[in-house]
DNA sequence: AAAACATACCTAAGAATTTTATGCATAAGA
DNA sequence: TCTTATGCATAAAATTCTTAGGTATGTTTT
């Protein structure tokens, strides 16, 4: 369990779409939220999830907002207004992969 | 047309899969069934290719046969025995892969 | 009370995979 | 003859990730 392979470059895509989805979350939160949409099957590691936040934060994609709970800060990050229309992108993209592989490695699968 | 992404990682699996399905083929060869079988949309590269294919002989996945057609060289490589075992391996991942990239990015799809 | 675990952030070195940019050589087509 | 297609290759740089740390507070267990 907790060991399921996620191809490089598919994080960002799903930072962008939880953040779509709930609102805002913090990076920690993102981390359980994928364990256990995965049913354990995902961890993403924190080393690989702050850097990525930060760039996409770079990349206007994302805004921060410092929130204090419970005597402990937490960094809600939510989407941009570009942050938006990139997850439409990325989603896309992902399906568009997703098609691809399934031409490439499973073509009886796919007719036309 | 011809750039869609591929997430890194999944050319070995592609890679193992034609070999398989076509029992032998050269890497240039690869390239063009690639490029044919996504209509045009997916561009393998031959600096990621051949290094690639170079890893997965070294790891003993693959065998070569050097083949003169036409007075021209070409490297024909097929899965070992090992080879094969991997590759249903490695399609396996994609499948969880895609499954968890549903759950994760479209949890309206995936129920269970 | 001390130790362990959970929460919450972070960075840096290295590995893995890819892009980009080349190079060589032969054959075919304009 | 010049370009395009075929066919192989490598090397530098970029990207993304793993591994392995580090700091700090709150909660639970022993």
């Amino acid at each position: 369990m907790g060991n399921s392979k996620l191809y490089k470059g598919s994080l960002n895509t799903i930072i962008l779409k939880l953040l779509d989805e709930n609102g805002k979350m913090y990076g920690y939160e993102i981390t359980q939220r994928v364990k256990e949409l995965s049913k354990g099957d995902l961890n993403i590691t924190e080393g690989a999830l702050y850097p990525a936040l930060h760039k996409l934060e770079a990349e206007g994609l994302l805004n921060v907002e410092m929130i204090k709970v419970d005597n402990r800060l937490r960094k809600y990050y939510k989407l941009t207004e570009q942050g938006e229309k990139e997850t439409v992108n990325r989603l896309a993209e992902l399906e568009e992969f997703i098609r691809n592989m399934q031409n490439l490695v499973n073509p009886k699968w796919s007719i036309k």
